[in-house]
DNA sequence: ATAATGTCTTTTATCGTGAAAAAACAGTTT
DNA sequence: AAACTGTTTTTTCACGATAAAAGACATTAT
């Protein structure tokens, strides 16, 4: 086997949800631009449609016979990329315990272990190097540097810096700017959540995310920008990881978000500043509290 | 072929220039450290020598028979990690002109060029994408985002943060610390390349590396650290480019580096932070000067 | 007993290969 | 002629294979 079709079958369970919706569906390219794939993949997704039953395809006319049953849609696993699949395996290792700092990375045992090639390990770990937790020892192996107090502290020192300066800027911004309307969408979103909170609190994790990236977006530099994929990296792991009183959590960090974008919406600096640290300072707070003491925090 | 031995060859060189030292090479293991090598290449270099009548061995006794002549080494370029090789190709057709913002990197059409395998193209450009000059579409090409006034700007703007906030630190080290007999190393250094700036004027680059990789160490923040990466990347080839009053320039630079140290070691957080903006003003300047003006400015 | 050498095993680095997916080209339809 | 469909070519992605290099184990010398 040399590449698996989970473009395919992740893009055709997302066509067939639009099956639903309409009676008939667009050209070729309109799907291509919709589910965000080529034409070849759509045009494979309409063929197993068409054999299915699903349609009747002929050329421009590609009408919808029947709506798709839940054993039309291809299962979740198979939709996954491989670097998804590896990440995920990579992950649960080291999280759960057992992987000391300082431990080496085989990436032939690791390949092995998930039942994937060499390549595609070493072009996960090239890319995960730059959240900081791994490093490579010249022509050799890779050293964990571990997900340890220390760890969390400069993560966090970098996302102050950062942030600090992003609202700032954010603040800054002109009256008609796109970015305040996607402010008031995100307040409504906060505010909603916050009423339902007792049941959807699960859901800010995401919302979070939406947030700060806005929020470093407005700093327009990428370095910036491209850091929150560290944070969001690690934040995504530590909401998977850190149940511990999740909802009253939550609860309070969308507390702090309001007033985060009252703050910006008064564009009063100081109030920014004010209220961005306020939050920054509770959600590492939250962090390190997640990270297990056990370790010390050796640097030699 | 799979695998050149360039660690080998790069290492046998600098073998070489062991043998002029001593009458008699240490034990293998020792030789290893020395060269940062594995034994298994050590033995290789080592039964190489003998072939050549370099020395005799035998177990133990490694004695040197005759100096090395300039064609017992290696040529330089069979020497080069295929990463640097790959990096130098790419790095020429980037700074060579008609390398425009949004052109299309093809994996393919690049290692066919330089003539090397794909993966490695692909795991070249992997690393290279923390810099910020290329990005991904998924499941597709690379695009080139160009070396423009604006990487430069948002790249100066995260230096001038980090290296404000390192200074600061280096300064608040204590004195027993290692880090001020570094520094006045360097300040020799930096004296000495002053008074015969005329004949050596190219020697400034690598100083200057040194210096700032002090200063940023000072951080204690591997992301600080890992960032003058991105910084030295630039800045190595932007000297390699612009040679446009190069002596002026560093002679110049030079004179900063010094006020500059003057004022870390007068641990005056006021004075460290007037000459560190100095400095970094001037350099952000000399990186944009070198900068085509011809392409716009364009973010959409 | 420690530290070296000699030998064998494992891992990393790199390539060629083939299927999936994208992209380019050519021919149709509205 | 603009936008679509049909067909062909190219590129990306991922694998297994193989030489280089590292590392582990066994043996020998100080």
């Amino acid at each position: 086997m040399s590449k698996s079709n989970n473009v395919y079958k992740d893009a055709y369970n997302r066509c067939l949800r639009l099956l639903d919706e309409t009676r008939s569906l667009p050209s070729e390219p309109e799907l291509g631009t919709l589910l965000g794939v080529s034409r070849t993949t759509v045009r494979t997704i309409l063929a197993r449609m068409e054999e299915t039953g699903l349609i009747a395809w002929n050329k421009r006319a590609k009408t919808v016979l029947r709506e798709p049953r839940p054993d039309d849609f291809f299962p979740e696993e198979e939709t996954d990329t491989l670097a998804e699949i590896i990440e995920r395996s990579f992950m649960r290792r080291l999280l759960a315990g057992g992987a000391e700092a300082g431990m080496q990375i085989n990436e032939l045992e690791l390949a092995r272990e998930i039942g994937v090639g060499t390549t595609s390990v070493r072009e996960f770990l090239i890319r995960f190097s730059r959240f900081g937790l791994i490093e490579k020892r010249r022509n050799s192996h890779w050293v964990l540097k571990g997900f340890t107090r220390a760890f969390a502290l400069e993560l966090t020192e970098i996302r102050e810096m950062f942030e600090l300066r992003s609202a700032a800027a954010f603040a800054a911004l002109p009256q008609d700017s796109a970015v305040w309307s996607d402010l008031e969408r995100l307040e409504d979103d906060h505010r909603r959540l916050a009423s339902e909170i007792v049941t959807r609190f699960n859901e800010f994790s995401e919302l979070d995310e939406r947030f700060h990236r806005l929020i470093h977006r407005a700093s327009r530099n990428r370095f910036i920008v491209d850091f929150y994929d560290v944070i969001a990296m690690i934040f995504h792991y530590h909401y998977q990881w850190n149940k511990a009183q999740e909802r009253e959590r939550n609860e309070v960090a969308i507390g702090e978000h309001l007033a985060y974008i009252e703050a910006l919406k008064s564009r009063d600096l100081g109030k920014v500043d004010a209220a961005c640290r306020k939050h920054l300072k509770s959600a590492r707070q939250t962090l390190l509290t997640s990270i297990p003491e056990s370790r010390s925090t050796q640097k030699p």
